[in-house]
DNA sequence: GCCGTTTTCGGCCCGACTGTTTTCAGTCG
C-alpha cells in the first residue's frame, strides 16, 4: 500500500504528539508547525507524493525546508531517520489512550510511563486493570475523579463499534433539528444555531456543534444536558457545555449575549484554519480576535451578527462553506468572492431512479414515475430524467435491451402524460450506463441512439490501479453519446474509499470534448468530491448535480449535491441543471 | 519548523473548563 495524504498526515500528528510528551514548552512553535503541516497535507486535492515527483513540495502551505528534507527521505527509502528516531521515544500505546475523551498526549505518556505499560498490546485492557487497582489516582496530577473519568471514556470507547466513526452530514443536521427544536421551546432562548462543520455543510462531521441566544445561560445548559438523548455529560459550565448523544456523538452548545453574538458565530463556524487565518491576518493589522469580538487598541469591539464582523476586518461576508483557510480570506479582502450556487437555482434532476423493473443488476428504485413527476413538480422543476441502471449485461442481448428500453420508454409517457400536457414539466429519457472493466459500455450505440440522454458510471471492477481507472473514465468521456460521468470517485461514505484517478486528464478530456461530471447528492456518496468540485470550476469542467433518488422523498437529497458545490466554489454558471429547459435539451442533444 | 504589505529574524490564535492545585497544567474546540 502506497502511503497516502492521510497516512502523512497521520505520521506528522505523531511526530507533534512526540514532541509535546518530550518537551513542550521547548518545541511549542514546533509542534503547531507540524500539526498546520498536517491538516495542508490531508485537504490537498492532491496527492503529496505526487507533488514531491514533481519537485514542488515546498510550495506546499506548511511544508518548509525542513519538512521538505524529512519527507524527501521518507519518499525515497520509506522512512525517515528522524521521525523514526522521534517515534522510538514515544510507546504506541499513547497514540491509542488518546483516543479516550479527555486523554492527551502528557496524560497517556504518563500513565504508560509511570505503570511501565509500554509493552502491553491491549492498552485499553492495560489501563483499565490499572485504574480497578486505583494506580492511575496515585500517580502524580491525577486523581479519584481523573481516574473514574478514564474509565468511563475507555467504557465508551469500546461501545462505539466503530471508533471515531463521522457521522453523514444528513444525519449530522436532522440529530442538530431535533436538538435546536427542544432548545426553542424555552422561553428564554431568543435565537438557536447550528455551528462548526455543519454549519460548513461538510460530507461528514465529527460532531454537533450548537449557539444559542438566552437571557438565563445557565437554565439553558441545565436543560442541555437533560435533552432525551444526552447519554453523558462531559463538561457544564457557565458559558458551554458538552454532552454525547445516544453514546455516540458528540455535542457542543456555546451561550452568548446577543451583542457578541455575530463573533461567536464565527468562531463556531471555523474551520480552525480558517479562524487562525483570520486571527493572524488581524494580528497584522493589530487587532486581536476571539468569540467575543475584536479588540482594537485595547478596546473591545462587538458584532450582533457575521456580515459587521468581516466588515471590521475590511472583508465581504464570507458563505460558511468556504471557510476552510483556501484562498476565501484573500478573496474577501478583494471582494472577489465566488456567487455561490444555491438550491433555488436548480431547474432540474436528471438522476433518478424509478421501479420500473429493467431488469438490472443493480438497485431499483421503489416509487413510481408518476409520484417522482408529481413531487418534482412540487419542488418547482422544469424538467427531470429518468435514469435507471442499464438491464445486466449478462442476462440480455442488446436487442432484448433497445425492447425493455421500448417499454420503459412507453411507461414513462404514460405516467408523466398529463403533467407534461399540462406544461408544468419536461421529462427526459435517460439511462445510467455502466462501464465496464475495459472502459467500455454495457449497452451499444443503438441503443444509446434511443435515449435522450446517458450517465455512465462505474459500478464494478473498482480495485484496478489509477492508469486503468482513469482509461476506463476517459474513454466513456470519449464516446460521442455519453454527457455526464456519474458519481465519479464511487466513494462510499463510511464504507468504500473512492478509487483515484488522474483527475487532470480527467477534467481536461471532459472540457475538450463538452461533457459533464455529476455531483452526486445522495448522502453516502456526496461524490465528485469537494475539494475536486473546487479544481474542476477552476479547469472550467461543467457540472451536474443529481440527486440520484431511489424513491420520491430522494429528490429532497439535491440539497446535499448543492451543498457539496457551494463548497467546490461553484456558481450557478458551473452547474448545467441550473440552465432553462431548452439550453439543457440543446447541451444534451449537442 | 514555518513564514514575510512591519520582518530572511523573530515572531508564531484565543479562550473555556476540569481537576488537582494553592496559582496552574492539561485538554479541547
Amino acid at each position: 500500500m502506497e502511503i497516502n495524504n492521510l497516512k502523512i498526515a497521520e505520521l506528522l500528528r505523531k511526530i507533534a504528539i512526540c514532541y509535546s510528551v518530550l518537551d513542550e514548552k521547548k518545541h511549542f512553535f514546533r509542534i503547531s508547525a507540524y500539526e498546520r503541516a498536517a491538516d495542508s497535507i490531508e485537504y490537498s486535492s492532491k496527492e503529496i507524493r505526487q507533488i514531491w515527483k514533481e519537485g514542488e513540495l515546498d510550495k506546499v502551505a506548511g511544508i518548509g525546508r525542513g519538512l521538505s528534507k524529512y519527507l524527501d527521505e521518507l519518499f525515497r527509502k520509506g522512512r525517515s531517520m528522524h521521525f523514526d528516531k522521534l517515534l522510538s521515544k514515544v510507546p504506541e500505546g499513547v497514540f491509542e489512550l488518546m483516543k479516550v475523551e479527555g486523554v492527551g498526549p502528557k496524560s497517556a505518556y504518563k500513565i504508560i510511563m509511570e505503570l511501565k505499560l509500554e509493552k502491553k498490546k491491549d492498552i485499553f485492557e492495560s489501563v483499565e486493570k490499572a485504574a480497578n487497582k486505583g494506580e492511575i489516582a496515585k500517580l502524580d496530577g491525577f486523581g479519584e475523579k481523573s481516574e473514574r473519568e478514564i474509565l468511563k471514556g475507555i467504557e465508551s470507547l469500546e461501545n462505539r463499534k466503530e471508533k471515531g466513526k463521522r457521522m453523514l452530514l444528513s444525519t449530522g443536521l436532522n440529530l442538530a433539528e431535533g436538538f435546536v427544536g427542544f432548545l426553542k421551546e424555552d422561553n428564554s432562548v431568543k435565537s438557536v444555531d447550528v455551528l462548526g462543520s455543519l454549519r460548513r455543510k461538510m460530507s461528514t462531521v465529527g460532531d454537533i456543534d450548537i449557539s444559542v441566544i438566552t437571557s438565563s445561560a445557565s437554565e439553558v445548559i441545565e436543560r442541555f444536558c437533560k435533552y432525551n438523548k444526552v447519554t453523558r455529560v462531559l463538561d457544564k459550565g457557565d458559558k458551554k457545555a458538552s454532552v454525547v448523544i445516544d453514546g455516540l456523538y458528540r455535542v457542543d452548545l456555546m451561550v452568548q449575549d446577543e451583542d457578541s453574538y455575530g463573533s461567536l458565530l464565527v468562531h463556531f463556524t471555523g474551520s480552525k484554519n480558517h479562524n487562525i487565518a483570520l486571527r493572524e491576518y488581524a494580528r497584522r493589522n493589530r487587532m486581536s480576535v476571539s468569540e467575543y469580538g475584536i479588540k482594537n487598541k485595547g478596546k473591545i469591539e462587538k458584532f450582533k451578527n457575521e456580515k459587521g464582523f468581516y466588515k471590521y476586518l475590511k472583508m465581504e461576508w464570507i458563505p460558511p462553506e468556504l471557510r476552510e483557510d483556501g484562498g476565501e480570506i484573500e478573496a474577501a479582502l478583494e471582494k472577489k468572492l465566488p456567487e455561490l450556487v444555491k438550491l433555488l437555482d436548480i431547474k432540474g434532476d436528471l438522476h433518478i431512479h424509478s421501479n420500473f423493473d429493467i431488469e438490472t443488476s443493480h438497485d431499483l428504485g421503489t416509487s413510481g414515475v408518476g409520484e417522482i413527476v408529481d413531487e418534482a413538480v412540487k419542488l418547482g422543476y422544469k424538467y427531470i430524467g429518468f435514469s435507471d441502471h442499464s438491464p445486466s449485461v449478462s442476462n440480455h442481448t442488446q436487442r432484448d435491451v433497445l425492447e425493455l428500453l421500448k417499454r420503459r420508454k412507453e411507461y414513462i409517457d404514460k405516467e408523466s402524460y398529463s403533467f407534461v400536457k399540462s406544461g408544468k414539466i419536461r421529462v427526459f429519457n435517460m439511462l445510467e450506463v455502466d462501464i465496464m472493466a475495459d472502459g467500455s459500455l454495457s449497452i451499444n450505440d443503438k441503443c444509446m441512439d434511443f435515449l435522450d440522454g446517458v450517465i455512465a458510471s462505474i459500478h464494478s471492477s473498482f480495485r484496478q490501479k489509477r492508469a486503468q481507472m482513469t482509461k476506463r473514465v476517459v474513454s466513456a468521456l470519449s464516446h460521442p453519446r455519453v454527457k455526464i460521468i456519474g458519481h465519479p470517485t464511487g466513494r462510499l461514505l463510511g464504507e468504500r474509499e473512492g478509487y483515484d484517478l488522474n483527475w487532470d486528464e480527467v477534467f481536461d478530456r471532459a472540457v475538450k470534448n463538452d461533457k459533464a461530471i455529476e455531483i452526486n447528492g445522495y448522502p453516502m456518496r456526496l461524490d465528485l468530491v469537494d475539494y475536486l468540485v473546487k479544481e474542476a470550476v477552476g479547469k472550467g469542467v461543467k457540472l451536474v448535480i443529481g440527486s440520484d433518488s431511489h424513491d420520491k422523498w430522494g429528490l429532497f437529497n439535491m440539497r446535499y449535491g448543492v451543498y457539496v458545490g457551494r463548497r467546490g466554489w461553484a456558481e450557478k454558471a458551473d452547474i448545467l441543471n441550473c440552465m432553462s429547459y431548452n439550453k439543457f435539451k440543446l447541451w444534451l442533444n449537442s
